[in-house]
DNA sequence: TCTGGGGTCCTCACCCTC
DNA sequence: TCTGGAGGGTGAGGACCC
């Protein structure tokens, strides 16, 4: 904790879907979802005029849908979604070389040691400058939080949401936080939250009054401290510019849930594999490889295996996830199949022995796997948003979904793959009408709006899926460029 | 029509070694 | 030789976050 309110939270306000709105005019003003579409997905972001209805991020897309029928559902684009992130953190950096950011839309600045700021005043005028600046290379809107530690920083910029700013004056944090739920705490989630009212404390300032001894008697030692000690304001956590990754993981929910066995095995293999191909892409190998089942009945189980060495052996991490898949049983169905790799080392630790025992078991010929090298699983690569693998896919995705890939590998036959081309949200362009984006799809058409980032809402146009003049296209610039 | 995906951290149990 | 405790590694699960 330190003196002057020189650590800075910023929280771009709704961010995927303000991105679909500033890239989408007649979506501005609007309710717009930004999530999963299939059977069972769940909302990722919604703007404020959904927000309205009761939409709520982290809930099922279904129930979204019951709460705001006329709202724009969207499939995420990430790759966008980052795009734009870079810019903002970009402008974060100008601030001060010590940026952690968070995710996408979310990041702690140390003001301090940028030297921009020092006291309360030059905080605020830094944090305001910082938003105008946003929004003019963005056009999107961002609240600040600044205070004098990290907790606080970002319990101001929840305060401040949306499109605000809001600075703790240091000597004020205990005040400001008694009233607040303890739910406002970081690390105080749904389970937490309850456990600490059914013993009568709801506030901070009850858990501040609670004492430390009685917070380590409910919810243990480690979280008992910290609790205690957020409630008090207290918290010198540093800002940390480069953080390691502690591991690598891929799962996916099925749209229906999966009975047949070697069918799950082959699903676990195209997990593995997409699993290696992201391990790869982040320059590690690692050492424990990690099988996720979410059965029928919602209930998670983890086995886990730790080899011998580090590995980035697609054919070692297929392995094991195959061994750890023997020991689970799956009679009742699947609904998620997820593989993971922990204890993560430089990509440069070269695995002999993994190597070795792929090559053996490469050498020990064709009796070998179900699938085999040659099949499915292709080299997934760069991490693209529903890039899809090659097998069996959902069953029955309705083609009023309009055409969304749901996250899960799916088969692409010829006519799949063309509706999947015209996926809800995505860009395109026509050779006569220009830029737009895909309005929905199905039964063999394709509808388009025809406008862009600062035009006025545009016309929609209904086309056959295979028009020759109609293409999909990059993003455009959410700000034109002058320069 | 319930409940994603990618993470981190913590706790607890169990086994093994010293 | 037996026993007990400490401590590390491993495996599993839960809570939480965005």
């Amino acid at each position: 904790m330190r003196a002057a309110p020189t650590i800075l939270h910023l929280d771009m306000d709704a961010f995927y879907a303000s991105v679909e709105q500033a890239s989408k005019p007649s979506l501005r003003g609007k309710a717009v979802i930004v999530g999963g579409l299939g059977p069972r997905g769940v909302v990722a972001t919604a703007s404020y005029e959904a927000r309205r209805f009761g939409v709520h991020s982290a809930m099922p897309t279904a129930q979204a849908r019951r709460l705001c029928p006329n709202g724009a559902y969207l499939f995420p684009r990430f790759e966008l979604y980052r795009s734009v992130s870079e810019i903002v953190m970009g402008l974060l950096r100008e601030l001060s070389p010590l940026v952690e950011p968070l995710s996408l839309d979310e990041a702690f600045v140390d003001l301090e040691a940028g030297g921009g700021a020092w006291d309360s005043r030059s905080a605020r005028e830094t944090g305001e400058r910082l938003r105008a600046d946003i929004l003019a290379a963005t056009g999107l809107t961002g609240s600040v939080g600044l205070a004098g530690s990290k907790m606080l920083a970002k319990v101001a910029s929840e305060e401040a949401k949306p499109d605000g700013l809001l600075l703790i004056e240091p000597g004020t944090e205990r005040e400001l936080l008694a009233p607040m739920s303890v739910r406002t705490l970081p690390g105080v989630g749904p389970a937490t939250g309850e456990h600490l009212r059914r013993a009568g404390i709801t506030s901070v300032g009850e858990l501040a009054e609670a004492g430390e001894d009685e917070l380590v008697r409910l919810v243990g030692r480690s979280h008992g401290v910290g609790l205690y000690r957020m409630a008090l304001g207290r918290d010198d956590r540093p800002v940390v510019a480069e953080r390691d990754a502690k591991s690598v993981s891929v799962e996916d929910t099925f749209d229906v849930d999966l009975h047949d066995r070697v069918r799950i095995r082959i699903e676990v293999q195209r997990l593995a594999d997409r699993c290696v191909g992201r391990l790869r892409a982040s320059g590690h190998s690692g050492r424990t490889i990690v099988l996720k089942v979410r059965r029928y009945d919602f209930s998670t189980l983890t086995r886990s295996e730790t080899l011998r060495g580090p590995t980035d052996d697609q054919a070692v991490v297929r392995e094991a996830a195959a061994r750890l898949l023997e020991a689970v049983d799956t009679t009742g169905g699947v609904r998620l199949l997820g593989v993971g790799v922990t204890g993560l080392a430089d990509y440069t630790q070269e695995d002999l022995f993994a190597q070795s025992q792929a090559a053996a078991a490469a050498a020990e010929g064709a009796e070998g796997a179900p699938g085999g090298p040659s099949g499915a699983g292709g080299p997934e690569g760069l991490p693209g948003a529903g890039g899809g693998g090659a097998l069996e896919g959902p069953q029955g995705v309705p083609e009023a979904a309009v055409g969304e890939g749901p996250t899960d590998g799916s088969t692409d036959g010829p006519e799949r793959a063309r509706e999947r081309h015209w996926a809800a949200g995505r860009d395109v362009r026509h050779a006569v009408y220009g830029p737009g984006w895909v309005q929905g799809s199905g039964l063999g058409r394709v509808t388009v709006r025809f406008e862009q980032p600062g035009s006025a809402p545009g016309r929609v146009r209904t086309f056959q899926v295979d028009d020759p003049d109609l293409e999909p296209s990059d993003p455009l610039p959410l700000v034109g460029r002058t320069g």
